[in-house]
RNA sequence: GCUGCUGUAGCUCAGAGGUAGAGCACUCCCUUGGUAAGGGAGAGGUCGAGAGUUCGAUUCUCUCCAGCAGCACCA
């Protein structure tokens, strides 16, 4: 019998015949150790303390305290021991796939019957029961022909369809929890009772559609969430609770910034304190994209369908678009136009007005375009995916040799407003040549070679997403994250050598030629509605001060206090503040909370001490505690705090 | 768009085959109260829209619309 060495996470090696188990390794180590081990990592891959191990590796011991390998296997064996509960009550089900995911699993299932809510406490039960059972886990390996045998027989078409889509011709991977059999890579636990019985959870049931395909069949999905102890699923929960009282939408009510209705969904009808944060957030992108080289534009909103099948999205977009017919009496046919869904060949339209010089470029042109894009109904969600938006749009017409100065420029353009508004991290995707592409190779490496130098010289970390760009040219996607993990597309960065050929746009080069430029396309907030959906959710509604609909209320104590209140509004209005005054017949503690709930960031309370010393007591939201200050020195502060970060 | 769920007052929700209720918000009155809800009275609803079953529908059935969760989509 050959002799594999294996090294220890402390640097020991121990000798072993070929083909000992990592479980057989533990019980060596300590006999503790055997009882406590759960996995093992060797030479890198996450082993089950089942399988062989056939040559000198690295091998390190997992047990329950190894947070990431416990909650793999926990949340992994839960997925099998949930499709066996949900087998045994209802055994015409046909099974899927069950992965693990952020926090939890799922499991995707062929039912003729919905799963009802109800249900779903049931197979709490039923796991519970299986997990109290401690019924051994059981792994072989067979060939092909066996397993896809055995799921033909056992009524299972989408398990015999997922082995015939494992490439190559390996053996396949076979596992039993109790009697219930599932094809699954592993690794997996010993048995179904080292699952903690108390720390998991189902959640919901979701349609999901076969291999992720829309032309495939639905099928159910119940997610779970699962941690190794019960009070880490608590804290989970707890989480959520917190979140949802984040949400933009209950937010929006509560601040009274914007709502929706059902005549024009996905559409926002934004009430005034929604309104300024929109226009003061404007403002601010105005100045900035101003101070960055760009010129602003504005182009029209209905556009006749031509330019749309001149830029190709008449072919390829046509049933997201809004149509708006126009039937003229006198016009021998009736004209077709689309609301526009993007900007990009309006602005080439400007480009196009008389001769460009190679000495015009790069030429910024900027625009906070409203686009309006007929989105499926299933995708709307709040004001972060709407039908109706606006973005600060941006298009560089510029050569091949400035990509990347204008890449590296926009990056950092990106970042400073993105630090101005709250968000430190985010995350770049750098998706690369697609299959489906057009352009010379030659052309992509220079191109995506711009692009990566130009990441790597702002020293940011980035994710390649290979074979994601567009069909015209490669991407930066700059994503940020929701109240409950969501993540949204927000900045874009895009280079089109398309566009500017197919709209016919030229500038003449140093030779005295007509040159083709190229365009990049990018977007720093990506749409103010969405982006607003996100300032909202990151700050919890408390947003910065300079952003804050409502700034500052200033509140009586008592009616003595009336004509000194409109004193300190008027003070505070002068000091470039916004401010309101409450007046109203009710107590401070009324007043106080309404407004907090409100969110409004300063209340300053007045009453007969503040009047006699001129003074006011300062409350901000979030605190419990208070101070009294002059009121000249409080207009002071909070008029410099007032000031937008650009102008500070 | 697909699967499932939901739709009752401005908001959060209860209710039942015999034409509707609470709390908060709103209006008025009392209260002048020192930092997250003082007291009282009043007003407010085609029970998402349409059709069907029924003596009678907001309640049951169907269709549509919108919202929520997930999937698919996101130029």
């Amino acid at each position: 019998m050959a002799q594999i060495s294996l090294t220890l996470p402390d640097g020991n090696a121990r000798s072993y015949d070929a083909g000992i188990t990592a479980g057989e390794v533990a019980a060596d180590i300590s006999k503790s150790l055997g009882k406590k081990a759960i996995s093992a990592t060797v030479g890198g891959a996450h082993y089950d303390l089942a399988w062989p191990i056939e040559a000198d590796a690295e091998i390190a011991i997992h047990t329950m305290q190894d947070e990431e390998q416990a909650n793999e296997l926990v949340r992994h064996d839960l997925a099998h021991i949930m499709a066996r509960a949900v087998q045994e009550i209802w055994p015409d089900t046909k099974v899927t796939i069950g992965p693990v995911i952020k926090d939890g699993w799922y499991y995707d299932f062929d039912r003729a019957e919905p799963f009802t809510p109800e249900d779903l406490g049931l197979i709490e039960k039923k796991m519970k029961e299986i997990i109290n059972k401690r019924d051994p886990v059981r792994t072989e390996v067979w060939d092909r022909a066996r397993a896809v045998k055995f799921y033909e027989d056992n009524g299972e078409p989408y398990k015999v369809e997922l082995i015939d889509a494992i490439p190559g011709d390996e053996p396949l991977r076979m596992y039993w929890h109790g009697e219930w059999q599932d094809l699954c890579r592993g690794p997996h636990l010993q048995h179904t009772g080292q699952v903690p019985g108390d720390a998991f959870k189902l959640m919901s049931i979701a349609g999901a559609y076969w291999r992720g395909d829309s032309d495939r069949a639905m099928l159910q999905r119940i997610y779970g969430v699962a941690f190794t102890g019960k009070e880490k699923l608590r804290a989970h929960l707890n989480m959520l609770e917190e979140a949802a009282k984040r949400d933009h939408r209950k937010l929006g009510r509560e601040m009274d910034l914007f709502h929706m209705q059902e005549e024009a969904p996905g559409q926002i009808f934004w009430h005034p304190n929604g309104w300024n944060v929109y226009t003061t957030l404007q403002d601010y992108m105005r100045r900035k994209q101003r101070a960055d080289g760009y010129k602003e534009v504005n182009t029209p909103q209905v556009v006749d369908r031509k330019l749309w099948e001149a830029s190709g999205h008449w072919d390829k977009y046509q049933e997201h678009m809004f149509i708006v017919e126009v039937e003229e009496e006198h016009a021998k046919e009736k004209a077709i136009n689309a609301l526009k869904p993007m900007n990009c060949p309006c602005h080439v339209q400007i480009f196009n007005q008389g001769l460009k010089s190679y000495r015009d470029l790069p030429l910024r042109l900027a625009e906070f375009g409203s686009c309006s894009r007929y989105e499926p109904s299933g995708a709307l969600h709040g004001i972060m995916r709407v039908r109706g938006f606006t973005q600060d749009d941006g298009h560089i017409f510029c050569t091949e040799d400035q990509i990347e100065a204008e890449c590296a420029k926009f990056i950092n353009y990106l970042a400073g407003v993105y630090d101005d508004l709250g968000f430190t991290n985010f995350e770049i995707k750098f998706a690369t040549r697609p299959e489906q592409r057009v352009g010379s190779d030659e052309s992509w490496d220079h191109v995506e070679g711009a692009l990566e130098a130009a990441i790597k010289a702002t020293g940011r970390d980035f994710t390649l997403e290979p074979g994601d760009g567009a069909f015209y040219g490669p991407k930066l996607d700059f994503y940020l994250t929701d109240a409950i993990g969501r993540v949204w597309q927000c900045g874009t960065f895009q280079v089109d050598p398309n566009l500017p050929e197919r709209l016919g746009a030229t500038y003449i080069g140093e030779d005295g030629a007509k040159h083709r430029p190229y365009m990049l396309h990018r977007a720093c907030l990506g749409s103010f509605e969405r982006f607003i959906g996100i300032l909202i959710e990151e700050h919890a509604g408390k947003l910065p001060f300079w952003l804050a609909p409502r700034q500052v209320v200033v509140a009586s104590i008592t009616s003595d206090a009336d004509d000194y209140v409109v004193e300190v509004v008027e003070t505070l209005k002068a000091a470039g503040v916004r401010a309101e005054a409450d007046m109203r017949n009710e107590k401070i503690n009324y007043k106080v909370r309404e407004h907090s709930v409100g969110k409004v960031p300063v209340i300053l309370a007045v009453g007969g001490r503040e009047v006699e010393e001129k003074t006011v007591s300062v409350r901000r939201l979030g605190d419990k505690q208070t101070s009294v200050q002059p009121l000249a020195d409080v207009a002071n502060a909070l008029g410099l705090e007032a000031t937008p970060p650009d102008l500070r």
